[in-house]
RNA sequence: GGGUCUGUAGCUUAGUUCGGCAUAGCGGCGGACUCUUAAUCCGCAGGUCAAGGGUUCGAAUCCCUUCAGGCCCGCCA
């Protein structure tokens, strides 16, 4: 275990949980409550953010301002001189110096802080603004009031908090201490609040649906299983979102999207996390070419929003998002990346090809279009650094998407590639109920043999269908490893704010078992 | 699932190759100090070296097991 039991930190309640309380701390805190100190103040007038203040007094000099102000913040540094004390408060907009002398505050006020206020404690301050011999923007402080007291001491000053285990476990404390983090997290809310006006601008309306579903679908995924104990029925949690956004479709919704917490039991890595968050936009009368261009000018209007260009740098390679971006079928792709011409050979050469390139599990695509996909995957994705659209996908692949207008045995999809990483999914919407109902059927199949990520067949959503969706078009943006290239993360831990982590309590807990109950071909009902 | 690296004080860390008193800075505690900004100076306290087992006169160090995490690969159409 990362967090052994130590002398300063006392144990409550479960052996295994350990708080961070420091003992001098405690002590404090109980010489202040027989003092009958307020710790914990219900409310403090601010009257000043930091930032505001800098702004406001940016032409300040070596005279004190006239006008006061008050503000209030987490105390950072203290560095006690005797008489004088200097002081960093920092708030949520930056951080500003303190400069605090006894005769100011008078012998009780001055000794009270030096006695009971730390580093990590909020407090709130009035004073005057002044410019310090070195050219620092200071609080001269006339008053202080302790609005929060911290038992738990911060991080070192200097290096902070690096331990990556600790950041993501205690990512309030990152949070406190790097403002690198801090920074990444504000990028990621603006992203979203980009996304939201990109399509609120362009009129599509923003819904629910249900995150616990009694038939998962809308991708091919391990879920993760509950249980309703009213209904006495099987719940999983999503995996997509789509089958329920279409259904809006139907019901006469013509752009529509969510911003989907998606849930799959698979593997953690630095691209994966069990829950993460995708943006599912669904535009009737539209088809797999408007999504692209949708897409691209998602790309071009969040780029420009966040990023101010349409170049980013990510890990030493300049990424562009200039449009057009490139599109590609995927068997030009592979001609072009892989040096294969596909519908040029018979499946026994491919396979020879196959072995050629060193190639794990040749034996497994038995068809031209198997293999397409098999060396686009193997051959491909990876060399797709600038941004490219991938599309005609084959049918087998892709059971909810539309057949191709004119290519037999191919649908109307595309994916986006940036970095070798798949970004966005879309298609022409498959609204062919008879269609649909064989294509899940052959999923099903596919599930009975064992594929755990084969989707089920959904009645209910077929018969929305048989309702009739008009011609639609629907693309799923995956924004965790957006938010990863905007800020140049290469974990998709750096981006989610409490990344899903082995408990640390795991003693008691059965330490459940291995299969999901998922995996079982049909749910109860 | 495979490989590989890591875990030492609240934090940041030295020491691990080649076994011999567990280092230092910050933070904390006590003291000095009225323009410092990673303040400075003096003193003090603080350790189950992730956990358990083994080898050894002697283990942070070598061996085994376990736990947690990072990275890479596989898986994730």
């Amino acid at each position: 275990m990362r967090y052994s039991l130590k002398e300063r930190s006392i144990l409550v309640t479960d052996p295994s949980e350990t708080l961070a309380f420091d003992q001098t701390r405690l002590d404090k805190v109980r010489a202040l409550r027989e003092k009958g100190v307020d710790l914990y103040p219900p409310t403090f007038d601010r009257k000043i953010t930091i930032a505001d203040i800098r702004t406001k007094f940016a032409e300040i000099t070596h005279e004190k301002s006239e006008e006061s102000v008050a503000t209030a913040g987490r105390l950072y540094i203290i560095r006690n001189h005797g008489k004088t004390i200097f002081a960093d408060l920092g708030d949520e907009s930056g951080k500003i110096q303190l400069y605090i002398r006894k005769a100011d505050l008078g012998d009780e006020a001055f000794d009270f802080f030096n006695q009971y206020i730390e580093r990590g404690d909020f407090i709130g301050v009035t004073g005057h603004v002044f410019r310090t011999k070195l050219g620092e923007i200071t609080i001269w402080v006339d008053t202080i009031t302790l609005l929060s007291k911290a038992i738990c001491s911060l991080p070192e000053k200097f290096h902070g908090l690096t331990d990556v285990e600790k950041r993501y476990r205690q990512r309030y404390v990152d949070l406190i201490v790097n403002e690198e983090s801090r920074q990444g997290f504000r990028s990621r809310s603006r992203i979203i609040t980009s996304i939201r006006r990109f399509l609120n601008d362009r009129e599509f309306l923003e819904f629910e649906t249900p995150i616990l579903q009694p038939i998962y679908g809308g991708a091919n995924a391990r879920p993760f299983t509950t249980f309703h104990n009213c209904l006495g029925q099987k719940l999983f949690l999503r995996i997509a979102p789509e089958l329920y956004l279409k259904r809006l479709v139907v019901g006469g919704f013509e752009k529509v999207f969510e911003i989907a917490r998606n849930f799959r039991n698979e593997d953690i890595d630095t691209h994966h996390n069990p829950e993460f968050t995708m943006v599912e936009i669904y535009w009737a009368y539209h088809d797999v070419y408007d999504m692209m261009d949708l897409t691209e000018d998602f790309l071009s209007t969040l780029m420009h929003e966040i990023n101010g260009t349409q170049e980013i740098k990510f890990e030493e390679t300049t990424i562009s998002f200039k449009k057009p971006l490139r599109r590609l079928t995927m068997e030009d792709a592979v001609k072009e990346y892989a040096g294969i011409d596909i519908f040029a050979h018979s499946v026994d050469e491919l396979r020879a090809l196959a072995v050629q390139n060193h190639l794990k599990e040749p034996d497994k695509p038995k068809s031209q279009r198997e293999f397409l996909v098999y060396f686009f995957e193997n051959m491909v994705e990876e060399k797709l650094i600038q941004p490219t659209f991938i599309y005609d996908y084959p049918v087998e692949n892709s059971p909810l998407a539309k057949r191709h207008r004119t290519k037999e045995g191919f649908t109307e999809r595309f994916e986006l590639f940036i970095y070798g990483m798949e970004m966005a999914n879309g298609f022409s919407e498959l609204n062919d109920p008879l269609d649909q109902k064989e294509r899940f059927e052959a999923q099903d199949r596919k599930r009975l043999l064992g594929d755990l990520e084969a989707q089920m067949i959904d009645y209910d959503y077929i018969n929305a269908l048989g309702y009739g969706m008009p011609p639609t078009g629907g693309v799923g943006i995956g924004i965790d490893r957006l938010v990863m290239l905007l800020t140049g993360n290469n974990s998709i831990k750096e981006v989610i704010l409490f990344p899903s982590m082995k408990s640390m309590q795991a003693e008691g807990e059965e330490a459940a078992g291995k299969e999901s109950p998922a995996a079982e071909p049909t749910p109860k009902n």
